[in-house]
DNA sequence: AAAATTTGCTAACGAACGTTAGGAAACATA
DNA sequence: TATGTTTCCTAACGTTCGTTAGCAAATTTT
């Protein structure tokens, strides 16, 4: 008995496959029924598995969120590290959650907005304590000389776009590996960065 | 009479009023009663202004591709010119647009799905040409030896990730002003593709 | 094997949706 | 002022939505 893909529970098969039309339609865009019907059945099953449409979306950007942080921890914990390697690790971190389940990272990065209060307003705080994290980096990095920027928070800004705009166009089964789009961007970004070199002004 | 806006056709208000719901609320999520409770009126009577809901975002759509079409062209038309500047003005143009109307520039960007085919697939088509004007100016620059990337396909997309993500943190009423976003943006970007300086590996 | 639990179908609920059509009110034109 | 046009309210349409409750079937536990 050939069986192609691991056996799932009910409740993971729901989650992915909303995660899926989450991303392509948006969360208000995707209707209960059609999530029933990719997963063949009706939609008032899949309250036998889940509460609500919106515990989908919750479990999602919080599950993403502790990942995140989870990953910049490891960065950026080692004592002793320059500041600058950290950011890399950090960078490196991100993008490895980021293509872990791109369309979660999507769903993640745009459809928080359809959370209700008080988990709205809670993901937003969350969200900005980890990209304080990355200014904190790139504001010593420019401190110890490691960097150079004249604004490290416009810095930071214009990093985390680049990293951030990565579910629109990475492909799971495109020719880079995660691991080698991390260190890609890592170079790239942090090559705008570095104090060694004067740009042409 | 002190009248502090300028007056606006009916039309015009409520195309202002669904852009900046559309931007907040995502186009699914925002519904014709609301919109017309923003404005004072009832839903019924938008459509003695406008065909369908539908319209209201093709026409964000397409007027901004317009824009950012005619502000390429512009930035590279001239013959000449070395095309880091030229990319440099590409840059520019694009964040001046985005910078323009954020709010429609953020719907631009993420709430094409809801178009209906074919308009759907043709604002695609114009999104892979647009962007296609980035990449031949990479490629080109590389293959002068103004700009050095190992992947002039990858850096693009990097590139225009920094720009796409300035709906999302950029404020009118912030300290910098559109150009001087440009000038930054251009000139983080750039550096990072600058050929002069060779990275440290 | 019997009992308990879970799963899924089904019909339905109350609410919400985008839009239409009729008519009155407001405004513009002759 | 009379006429024509536009705007808006209103009620309603047909459709869709997220979800509930009842019950039978399937599965698991004892």
């Amino acid at each position: 008995m050939p069986t192609k893909s691991p056996v799932r529970s009910r409740k993971a098969q729901i989650e992915q496959k909303a995660t899926a039309l989450f991303r392509t339609r948006g969360f208000a865009g995707t209707s209960m029924r059609e999530l029933a019907t990719e997963l063949g059945m009706e939609a008032g099953s899949l309250y036998s598995h889940i509460r609500s449409k919106e515990e989908l979306l919750h479990r999602i950007c919080f599950e993403l969120a502790e990942l995140f942080f989870a990953g910049f921890s490891a960065a950026t914990q080692e004592a002793g590290r320059p500041v600058s390697f950290q950011l890399r690790l950090a960078i490196e971190s991100h993008v490895r959650v980021l293509t872990r389940d791109v369309a979660a990272s999507a769903v993640f990065l745009h459809e928080w907005r359809h959370l209700s209060e008080p988990a709205r307003t809670e993901f937003l705080a969350l969200r900005e304590q980890y990209e304080a994290g990355f200014r904190r980096l790139v504001q010593q990095g420019t401190a110890t000389g490691e960097l150079t920027t004249p604004d490290p928070a416009f810095a930071t800004l214009t990093l985390l776009a680049s990293l951030n705009w990565l579910p629109t166009w990475y492909r799971p089964d495109g020719t880079l590996t995660p691991d080698e789009i991390g260190h890609r961007l890592a170079e790239q970004l942090l090559r705008g960065l570095a104090a060694k070199e004067q740009p042409s002004n």
